[in-house]
DNA sequence: ATCTTTATGATACAGTCGTACCATAAAAAA
DNA sequence: TTTTTTATGGTACGACTGTATCATAAAGAT
């Protein structure tokens, strides 16, 4: 086997170029011979290492997808050993959040990819049922989990308050993305609905919902 | 001036196609052409009412904003008179829901533009800040009028929970949208958020999380 | 050293896109 | 009736697009 190049780290390089074109322009506006000048590379590489644009398109979202888990599982292990559950979620939120450039990258590629999927049958829409549901589950016995140790109500429904947590963290996060709220606003108002989830009595509510350490 | 024909209904007519070939190949998809076989007239037609394509695009949007709104009035209005603080946002999480052919087609194409004005500077990006923008308002408008008169908890913040409804009823549609959830869960989840806002005592779990009283 | 496979370059092809241009039917204005 | 303006059709142009094809450099295999 002539000439081995690193297949694996070589498409890498070119998804990381797909994707800083796709937030920079939109991922409508992607191209293979856009996604090749952002490499640097010619046409015909891109056409090497993805046979075919759909496909392209369809890694472009499981790496998309693949990163998101690792910046996720990297935010949760820099908790410490055994963080609270309301720590948990609050790091869950600080992820998800589009303030950075990368969050902000992800957030509008997923939705766009989201949409795409609604018309486009090459994008397997599977992938916007197996994700979340697998984060609701996470949350879920996350929530149950602070259930039984005292952090939060034990009269929650673990089920429902994860499906409005997670829409409330996706919710949040297109409005930040579009502009109509600030980070530190939806910060509060998320900090805002953990408090009304915990056990414990604090006083006047509306009034400390803003930060917890 | 001869010939006078209609041109406003000639370019809602326009617009109608505009969105049902948007709705179903999806916004990226949409081209003149293609909008004037869906009309049923010729390219030229849709040159000479609506310019430029992103003179197009952009009256699509704001259709689509007019269109929704008047579904919501149509709603409302519905609910008769004086409809309670609670039925009012029932009513408001109904229509935003992407259960029928109507709502799904708004929901898609919403968010498709607001990813797309993230990108493309030919979309006023401020409609997705005050349209939004004034929803919150009514929203935290009613919840004042609900607790004033004795539905709502007196102690609520009504500007963050009305962010927080908000952005609830918008992730909760885009994950009805994408499969994720069902039109039947979502609305239990949104009764059962409205629930702890809600000042009576039901005998339900989630009644008395917040303490207050 | 020759062969064969991998990796890369260049380019051609057919299709679609938005836009611009030219013609003309129809009707009001003169 | 002639003129002018509105409304519509047809089409051509240049730019892109995804894909396919042909060529070839480089390197392990023989």
């Amino acid at each position: 086997m002539p000439r081995t190049v690193d297949h694996d780290e070589r498409r890498s390089m070119i998804l990381e170029a797909f994707m800083r074109l796709a937030a920079r322009e939109g991922l409508h506006a992607v191209s293979l011979r856009g996604v090749a000048a952002e490499a640097g590379i010619s046409l015909r590489l891109v056409q090497y290492y993805f046979e075919t644009k759909a496909r392209l398109m369809q890694s472009g979202l499981t790496a998309l997808e693949t990163i998101s888990n690792e910046r996720l599982s990297a935010r949760l292990q820099s908790l410490g050993p055994s963080p609270g559950a309301r720590a948990t979620l609050e790091a869950y939120f600080a992820v998800a959040l589009p303030t950075d450039r990368e969050s902000r990258q992800f957030h509008l590629l997923w939705t766009s990819y989201a949409m795409l999927a609604m018309t486009d049958p090459e994008i397997s829409d599977r992938t916007f049922v197996d994700g979340p549901d697998r984060q609701q589950e996470r949350i879920a016995s996350l929530l149950e989990k602070g259930k039984s140790d005292g952090a939060f109500h034990a009269a929650l429904d673990s089920e429902i308050e994860a499906t409005i947590l997670i829409s409330l963290i996706h919710g949040l996060g297109t409005a930040v993305l579009v502009g109509q709220q600030t980070a530190e606003r939806a910060f509060a108002s998320f900090g805002y609905h953990l408090d009304r989830l915990t056990a414990e009595a604090s006083g006047e509510p509306g009034r400390d919902w803003q930060r917890s350490e």
